[in-house]
DNA sequence: CTATGATATTGATAATTATCTATATCCTGC
DNA sequence: GCAGGATATAGATAATTATCAATATCATAG
């Protein structure tokens, strides 16, 4: 399998901070609105935006404007997709980039 | 269920790189020395150097000397650990920090 | 259409990250 | 113990990221 390593380095930067964790954990609570994410962090309000829309980006959290207000929504498909990659990073790959060497830098002996 | 998302913030930003995306993958083959893992890559030795020392400070890639050389395996079960980590952020979670919300911002109506 | 509340954007800045060159350390063979 | 190869560390730098204050945009109520 070919792994597209780059498209995915968005959404795992998405998920390699810890506010963004703790708000895709509220979100996979169910849908949510933007100031009642905002109240759970000591941050500010531009912040915030900022963060959901990485989150929005990477594909993770859908929003729909409600109103004046925003919400948000865990996107299970894409979270799954995410899960996939990862579990298939860690596989031994038949196609991997690495198949003919198979006894690291050529220079040990083969049962060393 | 409590999720420690500090503790895991590291081993992800650890991820979210192509070439460590790229090294994980060739060491997921089987045990791998430096030299070879940098023959696939235009970077620098030192860069590589920075690159594993990432991988097996988050945990996801064990390190042995082997005479002059360094040998790298993909720890399977931090592998693991990872998977479920990202897979149980994506629950819904009876403990999740808004649990109590449900309706957004509290100034929309509940059936809107 | 204006005031107000919710969210987004801009511009600045501090912190972090990825990369390099130069150099140091470690290991092996002689 | 010295030379040479493999890897690590240090120092510098460019790029990226996270954050804020200020401001703009958008939506609703009146």
């Amino acid at each position: 399998m070919k792994h597209d390593y780059a498209e995915y380095v968005p959404v795992l930067k998405a998920l390699s901070d810890e506010t963004r964790l703790r708000i895709l954990n509220m979100v996979s609570c169910g849908e949510m609105c933007a100031c009642r994410i905002l109240e759970e962090f000591n941050i500010t309000q531009p912040t915030l935006s900022y963060h959901m829309k990485i989150l929005t980006e990477s594909g993770l959290v859908d929003a729909r404007r409600d109103g004046a207000w925003m919400r948000y929504t865990l996107n299970r498909d894409r979270a799954d997709e995410v899960r996939s990659f990862i579990s298939d990073i860690f596989l031994t790959d038949e196609d991997c980039n690495c198949k003919d060497c198979g006894f690291g830098c050529g220079k040990e002996s083969k049962n060393g």
